[in-house]
DNA sequence: CGCCAATCTTGACGGCGTCAAAATAGCATC
DNA sequence: GATGCTATTTTGACGCCGTCAAGATTGGCG
């Protein structure tokens, strides 16, 4: 039942493993994520990280479940009670898409097959994510959202299918396929332009 | 095929890699696909590869680019001429959903961060790449389609976005996030929707 | 035939994830 | 304050991996 030791032999290892594998994720990307490395920037042993962690697995579902958190609040802070909601779309996507292309790394990893392909994830790290997805739908249920929704639509399906839409920008932006950085504003209101006409008009 | 067995030269080590390599990559992911398990599986020594292939990267694209032309004969393989275009387009987003479940891993490989993120790609598999999303955007652009698009839209802003649509969807179903494979027939009847939706009435 | 360049092999290096066993340090109890 | 318990950390080892260097083999061309 630990939570935080305060004094054992390097102090709070738990905290350190997880801060320092986010900058060296973020730096060098999953690739450059090394246990050993880790351990060493941790100023620890190579094995030690095994105390807290099961596998390095384990570890990466715990950067993910924070990026998850991350965007939850993101989300939260999104305000659609205003008059004008192509605006307050808009102000998501882009606020999606700034999250994704701040941290592209952490983005890969939360969204990636790394994780997912194989159920290798946590169960932690499944009910973060499902919990957002599911608070993504609530929002789209929101009484201003769900006049915008006809009566035969499924919430479900319109969210899956809006949420494919910017995830799949995402990638394609990040990982710089098919979408140029420069056209990153274009294409963002091409997609709300995009995910509006399938709410207005999903039949 | 010729069957030479332990001859010093390999005979045709080049395709047998290939074809070695893309079984490998179905069954058991990037991850699974080791040079030196590929040299093993080709009856060849774990550095014979290298007189073949710069590097494990250069297979890495070699194999993303035969995916990229099996992915363009597919697009081409649609017909658009007939009445009912949304049922072409249907066809077509059906076809390209089974062309990434079918074997996940490829498409993951085509258009993962693993090659692209930091231009570790291919010249060759570039042009390949950038040559099917052309391609793409010219069927858009054929006279039966091109009456869908307002004469104000962007059909390259229109591409990328539907293009999206599509990536994100199969990325979202192949890894099992947000979107589960029974879900597939509908989400992807809702992306046609939404597609055409955005086709017709994108401002 | 003899030679060359392409092809393939063996050996080695450093890096990786992880298991097992030994060492260490904080803590509670006597 | 000594003792024992347990969580933490270390050292050592194993089997993978990608890849470089140097040597062995061979098919084909002059």
């Amino acid at each position: 039942m630990a939570n935080k030791p305060s004094r054992y032999h390097h102090g709070d290892l738990h905290a350190t493993l997880l801060r320092e594998a986010a900058t060296l994720l973020r730096e060098q990307g999953v690739e450059g994520l090394s246990l050993r490395r880790l351990a060493e920037r941790a100023g620890v042993s190579r094995t030690a990280p095994y105390h807290h962690f099961q596998d390095k697995n384990a570890l990466l579902c715990a950067l993910a479940e924070a990026g998850f958190h991350r965007l939850e609040a993101l989300m939260d802070r999104v305000d659609f009670s205003g008059e004008d909601r192509e605006r307050s779309l808009r102000d998501f996507v882009r606020g999606y898409l700034r999250f994704a292309t701040d941290d592209p790394e952490q983005y890969e990893l939360m969204f990636g097959r790394t994780l997912w392909k194989a159920g290798h994830t946590t169960e932690s790290l499944r009910q973060v994510a499902h919990g957002c997805f599911r608070r993504y739908v609530e929002r789209l249920n929101e009484p201003g959202q769900r006049a915008l929704l006809p009566a035969d639509a499924e919430p479900l399906r319109v969210a899956q299918a809006s949420w494919a839409t910017l995830h799949g920008l995402c990638r394609l932006l990040l990982d710089g396929i098919y979408v140029d950085r420069q056209d990153m504003e274009a294409v963002s209101d091409q997609a709300v332009r995009l995910i509006l006409a399938g709410l207005v008009a999903p039949r």
